[in-house]
DNA sequence: CTGTTAGCGCGTTCAA
DNA sequence: TTGAACGCGCTAACAG
């Protein structure tokens, strides 16, 4: 294994030319059968690896792919960016890519930019922590194939998204149909595009079911643990019978609270998370939520990426995945 | 940014040879400060970054570490993986190296042979879920540099590894001193080192305080989730008054077990784990356990790797990071 | 202190 | 169908 004969061995040891060697093992090219098969075998035989930087200097690429690793994140994001790099790592293996990691936060991306100007990386897959940051600003300004995962600001962006706003839509309707009275939402940063996706799926499915839902019960922008804590308190007060969580982050704190504050879950009041993730399966009892394939979210972003660098047609600008809604016991009609 | 001009334009264009261009750059060899000056102002100034390929063909090498990814895995360990990864990343991009992904799983490890064979990495570093596996007996074949983080197996293999031992004699010391009588412990898979090196900490905890420990309260290879069940309501029956976990993973399960039991902790029964993890730290209440400092490991890591590299002395064969006991409400008394 | 020459290992013209 | 020669961009050995 991982002998250090170069092509040029093979070439002499059967009496040809590194050329013909090379196409040989490429595919390119005419060679006849036999010879190939006679290399193909002496190869196996000897396990002869092509190197692949040599490789890499001659045809100006290196089969590498560059994805993003979030540098500063809260703990529910890691199934998800896990869970990513998995499909991702998948799909490329296959073709003989590998992956190499930049860490990125939201005012460094010092080394996604050394990565890509040494030439160490084909092409860059965001992933969406850092799709609204410096990354993307940088990677404009330059000659290298890209795309994000997850909502991006840019439209020009070839970018692979989740059906934010239909699975909202369709859980929120559901959960009208439960009969609930006073829903309360409770979203973090509103400046993110996943936000207002979820956003605008939820209310709309009010619109659906020609039902108003009370403003008074929309917690917008609750970011810190406090806010968190407030935004409960007040739903409370004001009688909820439901809360909806905006994500799986959200959703932990919420449950807490409710610990704390004495209510169980769900006699007292119901709970929904428009984002799924083992943290909240673990949890007693199991939270409804919205469930997306991140590992096909992975698969799907390699395809792409490749095609992006090797394909001859134009990828989709905008390339979306399905979820699951789960129903778990958090919602049930006790 | 990202220029494509190579090494010769920048040597034509200040009217030198491309070797005092690189001389310069590399801070190999003599130049004078004049020369040296002129080139760094031009370089910085056209923006000129050397092609990493064409560097890592001439030197032999490719500055890129292989990092280990599990790709069978519980939620618990990603915080860890993460950790080690982004302190594995700081450290090496300072030393201009990157970090390329290797997706192994206990009997395919088929990526990892690819990267190695076809000479993408100088290195290797195992993270702790395939120490045990093919991944190990595949490097010691090769001449490949390689570390493990995590207990190992092998004496002859370089490893990071945390005072497991030391930190479960601690723990389970500090609960003793508090006057616990029936102290049970659910362990996992007992041939994972970890578990045992946790184990020898625990039983030596006893010694020391010149007490005896109830062998009938020690769960050995409780993996499944039934086992875990189990195990909790045979120590409710033995009357346990402090259930302490091999792991955060257990621990999760073993919190749940006990809510479907009615028991309250820390008022019925008090909750430790020899592994804390962002999961048990949103728990209510929050659990005693012990914590490892993950960054620092990953960097460990890293460093060594690059001693391996680059250094001229040998690397300690077995290196250990500290803990830390962080004692909760889990485990107060009431 | 600097330049010349020769590779690193592979792909790719262009002839044959 | 094959091969010789050159180039990818850089570093290293050897002169000067």
């Amino acid at each position: 294994m991982g002998s250090n004969i170069t092509i040029d061995d093979v070439a002499k040891a059967l009496g040809i030319s590194k050329t013909t060697v090379s196409r040989a093992i490429s595919g390119r090219g005419r060679v006849s059968e036999k010879t190939k098969k006679r290399v193909l075998e002496y190869i196996k035989e000897v396990d002869y690896v092509p190197n692949a930087m040599a490789k890499g200097l001659a045809q100006r690429r290196n089969f590498n792919i560059c994805v993003t690793l979030p540098g500063d994140y809260n703990a529910m994001e890691l199934s998800f960016f896990h869970s990513i790099l998995v499909g991702i790592s998948d799909y490329l293996a296959d073709k003989e890519y590998d992956i190499l990691i930049a860490k990125v936060t939201e005012n460094d991306i010092s080394g996604l930019k050394r990565i890509v100007n040494n030439k160490k990386v084909d092409g860059v897959i965001l992933t969406r922590t850092v799709i609204d940051g410096e990354a993307i600003k940088f990677l404009k300004t330059i000659d290298m194939p890209y795309l994000a995962i997850g909502s991006c600001p840019y439209d020009d962006v070839v970018q692979i998204d989740s059906m934010n706003y239909e699975g909202a839509l369709e859980l929120t309707s559901i959960l009208l149909s439960k009969n609930f009275k006073k829903i309360s939402l409770v979203c973090g940063n509103m400046l993110h595009y996943v936000t207002s996706d979820r956003l605008n799926g939820f209310k709309d499915a009010f619109k659906q079911a020609n039902m108003k839902f009370d403003s008074s019960l929309l917690y917008a922008d609750v970011v810190s643990e406090s806010g968190i804590d407030k935004a409960v308190e007040d739903a409370l007060r004001n009688g909820t019978d439901c809360i909806v969580c905006m994500d799986d982050y959200i959703c932990t704190r919420v449950l807490r609270k409710l610990k704390t504050e004495k209510k169980k879950v769900p006699r007292d009041v119901k709970v929904a998370s428009f984002y799924g993730s083992p943290i909240l399966e673990f949890n007693v009892p199991a939270i409804t939520c919205l469930e997306y394939p991140e590992d096909e979210i992975g698969m799907l972003a390699a395809r792409t990426m490749l095609e992006m660098l090797e394909g001859e047609e134009e990828v989709p600008l905008k390339q979306r995945v399905g979820y699951n809604v789960v129903l778990k016991e958090s919602t049930k009609i006790v």
